[in-house]
RNA sequence: UGUCCCGUGGUGUAAUUGGCAACACGUCUGAUUCUGGAUCAGAAGAGUUCAGGUUCGAAACCUGACGGGACAACCA
């Protein structure tokens, strides 16, 4: 049989991920009865970054696609770490990316008991014990990659021995490091993992959620499958390192199931960003120790920070998208991030009028004290954005950029003897300046055309150069902050480099102040994001402790003008 | 000197599961004079890590190299 399909290769068919592929086939295979069920469960321990937002699209996507269902599960197994402030930031990011878990929020900490229950049978049916051996002891026979483990000599102790131990051990009988529970697997096996892995340890700090409840604690190992089947999940999405935990997972699930459900886990690439670190603890360090102004920081690449510094939720779910998930350790170009918040910005935002460097223009023939309002298309891409008024007088600022006293080469903006158009107003000549003692430009004078405003008689003039402007007698004060990536070094997300300070970036933020805003900005609230004519995104700060209008520039500017320089 | 995972333009992903290697980002040209990080038009750039094998036909399957990664926390 031929194949008489036609051949369209611009036809673009959405290709699925190798993860989606397993889902199609499972659903096919009837598997579960069909039923899609996934979670997403973090550790409270930190602020979630872009990284988790790769997760949670993929958790929530899926089920989403499939119809089933996302649980919310706080993967709280470790006291020492976590915290409440970590939960609630948690489930405001993941709600802010526009994901839902309903009532399923669960916690590992939720199933302590049956955890512990499940421990115990496990030593009734000898495949756990009690181990009095120290950490390091423990360590040492547990081999090397290379090299085969040796057994405890506490691996065969009696199933009542060990309930009787294990039972001291909850109530908080030893101290912490004395004893730990393992699983009997193999100490010989190739695997690390099942060298008869420990599932309990002593911890007597209080949880965040239960208190001074326990005294013991199961690791992840024991914990993660078992919450995962005990929440009925189908597909465990997590990240490639813990590939190699796949055969204890399914070991302790093996040692769990009563019928045909078993959970499934498939692994996918974590998302590394070029110039960026994404190491929880790291991130953490950095806000200890006062490198950043916090989690949200516009310069981390937290949620939180990402928020503040402009970005939306559909642009992160986008550059997710294009991304996709594989087995392959990729790093991605920040510069593809970037170009879906612009994006996405481009469509959303209202171009408005700001000044960064104020150059104060004086047109000499434009009456003394006469205001006019110009109107202005908010967005030109989308006329629904409607239009403003910007009121407009005799003294204007422009970009100090924007005025050169001996113009360079192809320089076709500001300069003695020139014209240019005030974006939405009227054609203006430069006829002098005023240079202070430093010899710096100071003000610049001009004269202007009054039938050369926009939409009036001689309004078609050509002129090459076309500038942004803001009334100065109108003019609303702002502050600006350019943030620019916190590293400037492109190691792998500085990941392997434990002094990540030395790849800070000094120049990661450089604050503006003296801006010029037009007047409708006034009323702006924070997180409204706008686009500066000429001078790209810029979202409202909210943590301002004055009064006063503090923009942060969502994405580094490219150096377009410096061409013109050249 | 182990086990497991992975190698496709600069980067990230595709390739109807064996049939002319495609898309996006980035880069470079040009256009566009109310200028825009927008838009439009175009270009360069891989023969799929390498070597064998199977096949009419291989990026895909097999074998072996080479390269990268994960695993020896009482972290997750």
């Amino acid at each position: 049989m031929s194949d008489d399909r036609p051949r369209e290769k611009d036809e673009l068919k959405p290709s699925i991920s190798f993860i989606e592929q397993f889902i199609a086939e499972d659903i096919k295979d009837g598997k579960n009865s069909g039923r899609i069920h996934t979670r997403f469960p973090p550790e409270p321990n930190g602020y979630l970054h872009i990284g988790h937002a790769k997760a949670i699209c993929l958790d929530f996507g899926m089920a989403q696609k499939y119809g089933g269902q996302c649980n919310l599960r706080f993967d709280d197994t470790n006291p020492v770490k976590e915290d409440v402030e970590y939960v609630d930031s948690i489930k405001e990011d993941i709600r802010w990316l526009g994901f839902d878990w309903d009532d399923r929020e669960y916690y590992a900490s939720d199933y302590f008991g049956k955890l512990f229950d499940f421990a115990n049978e496990l030593i009734k049916r000898s495949l756990a014990y009690v181990d009095d051996q120290s950490a390091e002891l423990i360590a040492t026979q547990k081999g090397s990659p290379n090299q085969p483990g040796t057994e405890s000599p506490y691996r065969n102790r009696s199933v009542k021995e060990n309930l009787d131990l294990f039972s001291g051990m909850k109530k908080g009988d030893f101290d912490e490091g004395s004893r730990v529970l393992r699983a009997k697997v193999d100490m010989t096996s190739p695997n690390m993992h099942m060298r008869d892995p420990i599932i309990y340890r002593i911890i007597k700090s209080p949880h965040h959620r239960t208190g001074d409840a326990w005294k013991v604690y199961p690791m992840y190992d024991f914990a993660h499958g078992q919450s995962d089947y005990f929440e009925g999940i189908t597909h465990s999405l997590c990240t490639l390192e813990f590939e190699v935990h796949r055969p204890l997972y399914d070991w302790f699930v093996d040692q769990l199931k009563t019928s045909d459900y078993r959970p499934r886990q498939i692994e996918f690439n974590r998302l590394n960003l070029t110039y960026t670190m994404m190491s929880k603890r790291k991130l953490l360090e950095l806000v200890r120790e006062g490198l950043v102004r916090g989690w949200d920081d516009p310069r981390m690449p937290t949620l939180c920070g990402l928020r503040r510094r402009g970005y939306t939720p559909e642009s992160i779910k986008r550059f997710v998208d294009l991304i996709g998930y594989t087995k392959v350790e990729a790093i991605n170009d920040v510069s593809l991030l970037e170009h879906a918040v612009r994006e996405d910005l481009n469509m959303r935002t209202a171009r408005v009028f700001g000044v960064l460097k104020p150059l104060k223009v004086i047109i000499k023939n434009y009456p003394e004290g006469q205001t006019e309002n110009v109107e202005l298309i908010n967005n030109p891409e989308d006329e629904s954005m409607g239009k403003r008024m910007v009121p407009f007088c005799r003294e204007v600022y422009i970009e100090q950029d924007d005025f050169m006293e001996v113009p360079a080469h192809k320089y076709f903006r500001l300069a003695p003897g020139m014209e240019v158009r005030l974006k939405g107003a009227y054609i203006i000549k430069c006829e002098s300046f005023k240079k202070n003692e430093a010899g710096l430009i100071e003000e610049v004078y001009c004269t202007y055309e009054q039938e050369t405003r926009s939409g009036g008689n001689a309004s078609d003039k050509k002129v090459k150069g076309t500038l942004h402007w803001v009334s100065a007698q109108h003019a609303v004060n702002a502050e600006v902050r350019l943030y620019d990536r916190l590293f400037s070094h492109e190691d792998p997300a500085g990941q392997k480099e434990d002094d990540y300070r030395k790849f800070l970036n000094p120049d990661s933020l450089k604050v503006l102040t003296g801006c010029k805003v037009e007047p409708s900005l006034a009323k702006a609230k924070p997180l409204d994001k706008f686009q500066f004519q000429r001078l790209g995104y810029f979202c409202v700060d909210y943590d301002s402790t004055s009064s006063k209008l503090v923009f942060n520039r969502t994405v580094s500017l490219k150096d377009t003008w410096a061409k013109v320089n050249k």
